[in-house]
DNA sequence: GATTATAGTTTCGAATCGAAACTATAATCA
DNA sequence: TGATTATAGTTTCGATTCGAAACTATAATC
């Protein structure tokens, strides 16, 4: 089979966006919703504006802008203004979006799935699709969206943990958020 | 990182459907309907039909009769009516469909990242994955859409080889399909 | 021969999507 | 300082997808 490992990965996300069609029913959430929500969940304050949405989704601004606001009408998102940027707003899950992600996301059948794989080979799975999405984002030449923690500007030292870009200092739960400025 | 499996290979599957997008749009086409010619061009003759591709993509058939008379419409698949079923049409990927996927599904990008992976990498990916999506579709309980010489109907004896389910003859163009009546 | 099941299409209303116009703030540069 | 340009984000519009349900036609069942 010549492209065995892209069908795989179609198959895969072909159910993974199955599954989180079923479960958004309930609050009436669209899959991209869905994901958009997931995304703020995971991501630093650096990452979470709408334009850092659109670029994680691949979507124009225009469109994540209506979906934001869904997820802001059904009260699982909140917006925060920027203090040094007034045309910036930050994006917070809210309790509720917090709940609703805790038992959708990743769904459910999915965990199953993984909780079929011995450790090692969960380990494995995580090793060979970094390398594989890394090569990706290069070939692409995207945004990389990497964990703070692992990115070239980070600078942890005994005094503490730094971002180079930005110059302000991180904590231990910011350093393992996903950020858009990530850089291998 | 909690949930860093799902994290790559949802970022995985947005930079597809990204690139999926933007490669379909000199023929006007959308993911959807890419994905549809797609398995198209890989399944077996028990697996070209509207419900097939219903049941893989996870849509409704109504959904996806429309896809699929875009297809026709822009002469990428045609139609042939089953012998002995007249309720049954298969649907067969053209020479300009087979032309359009030839460059661009798997994605030129994807391919230059899968490219960007050794060998004994890019087999150890599809042995994870494969045993991941084994999984998933056990645990969703959905058709499993697997290669037919991999199926535990199929039956390659000494005078050939033979569908246990059908009880026809195969050809070894046949086998190397994805056949939607596939088992473990 | 009547009922039920299956393959597929059509219709309709709700929602996504991109493109482009628009507002507001920040940065640049003369 | 003031004019220009860049950036963050929203709104509007038309095209398209999507699910639900009604519909046609053929096959299988009883």
């Amino acid at each position: 089979m010549e492209n065995e490992l892209f069908n795989y990965l179609e198959r895969i996300a072909n159910l993974l966006r199955q599954e989180t069609r079923l479960e958004g029913q309930c609050l009436g959430l669209q899959p991209v919703q869905q994901e958009a929500l997931y995304y703020l969940s995971t991501c630093n304050r650096y990452s979470d504006t709408t334009l850092a949405v659109t670029e994680f989704l691949g979507l124009t601004k225009g469109t994540v802008s209506q979906s934001l606001k869904v997820l802001e009408n059904k009260a699982l998102i909140s917006r925060e203004k920027d203090n040094s940027d007034k045309r910036v707003t930050h994006l917070k899950v809210t309790a509720a979006g917090r709940e609703f992600l805790a038992h959708t996301c990743p769904p459910q059948k999915f965990n199953e799935a993984m909780a079929g794989l011995s450790a090692s080979e969960q380990d494995e799975t995580k090793v060979v699709l970094h390398k594989l999405l890394q090569k990706y984002q290069q070939a692409t030449g995207r945004t990389a969206f990497g964990v703070c923690r692992n990115c070239k500007f980070n600078q942890t030292a005994t005094e503490g943990i730094l971002c180079g870009l930005t110059q302000e200092t991180l904590s231990i739960t910011d350093v393992i958020l996903i950020c858009r400025e990530y850089e291998d």
